[in-house]
DNA sequence: TGCTAATTTCATTTTTTTTTGAAAAGTTTG
DNA sequence: CAAACTTTTCAAAAAAAAATGAAATTAGCA
């Protein structure tokens, strides 16, 4: 039985790159979507991640086939994130993006900007149990305090444990 | 200026439990909605997280003012990620529910459960990624050699971390 | 076993989130 | 500074997620 030419035997290098790019984009959307994150946001991380060279917002639309207005809410998300970066290409006014490959500062900036927020608050709704507390009575009391010291410790630990993890990530 | 009479002065008791159990839930409808996790799980939580009698479910319903439907859909994952469980009342054929307080094993659980199974699909993904490679020629396939590196360990790590977290958390 | 209470399931409705698309705003350059 | 291009914004549409409620199932009890 005659074996496939050689010249069609080799995948092209389109394809590898179309395949990686691929799996990428598959991988970063559920990445994200654990971390809450909508969809195309990880689509267009997924995407920069594998590019060599920094891609303009409408090459990042048609590759993708996501709208114009997505694709600048995504930029913005990852912006803020610094998950990527514009780099300047001279001769063409767009914005060119680049992802940001190194995940423990990306990591340690998901925990700064989106859980710690969360820890400060939650510490503010502790203080209202407390405020509450005072009045009550006898054995419940008891009850109650114990509860809120739980709460009280998660909250410590989970403001220094956090911002530490980012260090120990030794990628 | 006559004060109020010692017996308006204080706060009920009810007014504190209600006041503490407002926070509670407040604090965990928050808390579990970062880690994905529907209001009404968060509900349930939060009320039976400051009870100190196991509830039955149609307290639940009637304390929260959510569907049966949701109740029973809410405990169902509540119990299996072990945050609450069931106790035997003598001569009372309804479950009733109790919070695990433990927070540690509580977390334990979670990472188990909702991020493990995330990194072993992670892990598939990045071994098609290595399959699309081998055929792909000089510098590119350098870089995408790189990159590829650069997302298992980034599996490796979170795998070896995230159950370790646990066991960090001294609460 | 049959009756009743308790719980689960699931199709439908409601709510929330995300995406779209087009208008507005902002930029660059001839 | 105006024309062309790029990006942002935001109201409306679409999609996704969650809650409801009622029917189906299960379990306890007489």
């Amino acid at each position: 039985m005659p074996q496939l030419s050689p010249i069609n035997g080799k995948q092209s290098i389109q394809e590898t790159e179309q395949a990686i790019e691929i799996e990428s984009i598959d991988f970063f959307v559920r990445m994200m979507s654990i971390l809450g994150m909508p969809r195309s946001v990880g689509e267009i991380y997924g995407l920069l991640y594998f590019s060599s060279v920094p891609l303009p917002m409408d090459q990042i639309v048609s590759r993708l086939g996501i709208s114009i207005g997505s694709a600048s809410q995504g930029l913005k998300t990852l912006r803020s994130l610094k998950a990527v970066r514009t780099s300047y290409v001279a001769g063409d006014r767009r914005d060119h993006y680049l992802a940001e490959t190194e995940f423990r500062r990306l990591f340690s900036n998901f925990i700064k900007e989106e859980i710690m927020p969360h820890m400060e608050s939650a510490k503010e709704r502790i203080a209202k149990m407390e405020e509450a507390l005072p009045v009550q009575d006898e054995k419940s009391a008891e009850f109650y305090k114990i509860r809120i010291e739980k709460l009280k410790r998660l909250t410590r630990a989970g403001g220094r444990l956090l911002p530490a993890l980012a260090g120990l990530l030794k990628l």
